[in-house]
DNA sequence: ACACGATTTGCAATCGATTGCAACAAAGCG
DNA sequence: CGCTTTGTTGCAATCGATTGCAAATCGTGT
């Protein structure tokens, strides 16, 4: 066994001097050949990369991008500023950093992930961006961290923040229209004969405060009551949350807005456990339209984000701002998708 | 507004020569100061980290990294071999990374994620160790990709892999039991009266197929059929080919054991479009316990997984392996769920 | 007053790849 | 044949932080 453990025993190459060494040639002209470059003979270079394949060399990154000052990795931080356990794993978060990974993949970016909780780390954002290791930031959701973002953005352009758009806001921002889409899925319920709407969500964070904002318009123009009630995102709370506040009597008319097909879904479940029906007594709207939504009982209404289509746009703006242009933000329409829970 | 743009204006202090030059000593001992080392005097320590904090310096983590040989990162490699679209978003990998990213974090590392197809890139673990951009690296996974592991592992200590355990392996893993766990949940099915079990999953990944195998164990002991039905993971093949499999006519003692919840939900979606009742007309176990499994109705009977155990595993191990420590695999039992599903 | 030890600081090499500039050779031109 | 042009290659500086070793400072003991 131990013997069969030298199948290639050589020297090892492991810088661009001990390949050229081997190649007769200096460091410089490796480099060259290895980057492509056009001012080496052509002979050298299928020679050089013919080595370099050989002996399984490969750049050292970190040096390579200390001199180039470029990493060729972007930054996405999650920051679970109102909601500091394992948001990450929301549903809506993984998908979208799914789609990120997809799209900076394409483009030849590696990613790094970062888990921020502002509480404990004020400096986070500075933090990242000044650290060198990333040549732009994502960030997912801006949490209750709208100010410091804000901030950021006025001395580091390559940034791009998935969240929602406030009228005149510095940063770079790709979303849909919170307001909006609250103001549809209201619209929705009261078609439907809602006259008292419970809003479930956490108000804290700005996306979903624009989306009981846009609730709150419907309402008021329709003459419709509504109240807010807090749960939050974190999953060792997000139950217990739910069904506290689920936890009263219903009346005919009432009906429920969640802020997140997550929280709706849990609803849905609370409800059967209560022996409410849905939507016949009490009618629900989500928000997001994950694949799940399609599959609940009944099927979920909500209103649609097109996560594949905003992660895409993401990295589109991100690359270009790297490359200095000093892009607009996107603000994509909702889309209320009606089945049958509301 | 331009005219406010310049709050702190000064000729911005961004390796340690300037802040040296500012406190008018050597790069040297401000290196050494921001490092807490105790050869500088107590005072010139302090005065250079309150310089620090004022002037908004962090020093270049590039620089450091090359100069040190050590970048406090950690790679996950995401392989989609078996399954090239979309894996990364399957609930149960998700939620396994966002508990790498917890643990992680814990440890002072940061992580780097790559999705790894390897059909297109022969090459990507040999890619990403060489890469100098890594201390260590944590897979998801094996896909199909188990011999390219087993030979990485016999030169790069620092890696740990999520996966199935076979007898005689080289690389360390941490994961479940899944023959076992197939076992169990096939022989839930037997007593449940199920006389035919059709398995639900992808074989040609080596965790399922373990999976399969130990329902294979079961049925044949028991004296019961089993039929295996190509199910892949991503999202956009998932549904249309669970429909697919499951359009058939189901007779009495027909059993599904699916090797994930998420294939399991699926197929409960499905047989209650096609109006056949779970569990009375087809029993159905699942694999993982996802927060989902226990609000799908009927709620999921599944054997659960330690996913949160697993991860921070992975992270204890990968950081004594980097220590040079050649640690062993760690194989977890696999727990019945019993709920009402099967 | 001098030597010696303990602290503290500076100097300069180092990590490995990249790249502007100079050097050199070969080829083309008058 | 001498001179310019084109094509290749090498040399050495550079990115910014770290660290072994030497040097400087201060204090103390004799």
């Amino acid at each position: 066994m131990s013997e069969q453990e030298t199948p290639k025993a050589r020297p090892a190459v492991r810088t661009l001097s001990d390949l050229a060494r081997i190649a007769g040639v200096s460091a410089g002209t490796v480099s060259r050949a290895l980057a492509g470059n056009s001012l080496v003979n052509t002979d050298t270079r299928e020679r050089i990369v013919a080595l370099a394949r050989d002996h399984g060399f490969r750049p050292n990154k970190m040096a390579s991008s200390l001199r180039r000052q470029k990493t060729d990795v972007i930054g996405i931080a999650i920051p679970l500023g109102h909601d500091s356990r394992q948001q990450i794993s929301d549903t809506f978060f993984i998908t979208l950093l799914g789609h990120l990974a997809d799209a900076l993949t394409e483009r030849g970016y590696d990613l790094m992930l970062r888990r921020v909780i502002p509480e404990r780390d004020e400096d986070w954002l500075d933090r990242f961006i000044g650290s060198g290791m990333i040549d732009g930031l994502l960030v997912i959701g801006q949490s209750d961290q709208f100010d410091r973002i804000e901030d950021a953005a006025d001395g580091y352009l390559p940034m791009v923040v998935w969240g929602n758009h406030a009228e005149g806001q510095r940063h770079c921002v790709v979303g849909t229209d919170n307001r909006l889409g609250g103001r549809i899925a209201t619209e929705r319920l009261i078609a439907g004969g809602a006259r008292h709407i419970y809003f479930l969500g956490d108000t804290s964070a700005v996306e979903f405060a624009a989306r009981y904002a846009g609730a709150v318009d419907a309402a008021e123009r329709l003459g419709v009551t509504i109240t807010p009630l807090t749960s939050h995102l974190s999953s060792d709370r997000l139950e217990a949350e739910v069904a506290a506040n689920l936890d009263r009597s219903f009346e005919p008319g009432d009906a429920i807005f969640a802020a997140t097909d997550t929280l709706a879904i849990a609803s849905l479940a609370r409800l059967k456990a209560l022996g409410i029906a849905v939507p016949d007594q009490v009618r629900i709207v989500g928000f997001d339209d994950l694949p799940l939504a399609a599959q609940t009982t009944p099927p979920l209404t909500t209103v649609r984000q097109e996560i594949r289509a905003g992660a895409f746009a993401m990295v589109d703006l991100l690359i270009r701002r790297i490359s200095g242009e000093d892009t607009e933000s996107i603000v994509m329409p909702p889309h209320l998708v009606g089945r049958h829970s509301g």
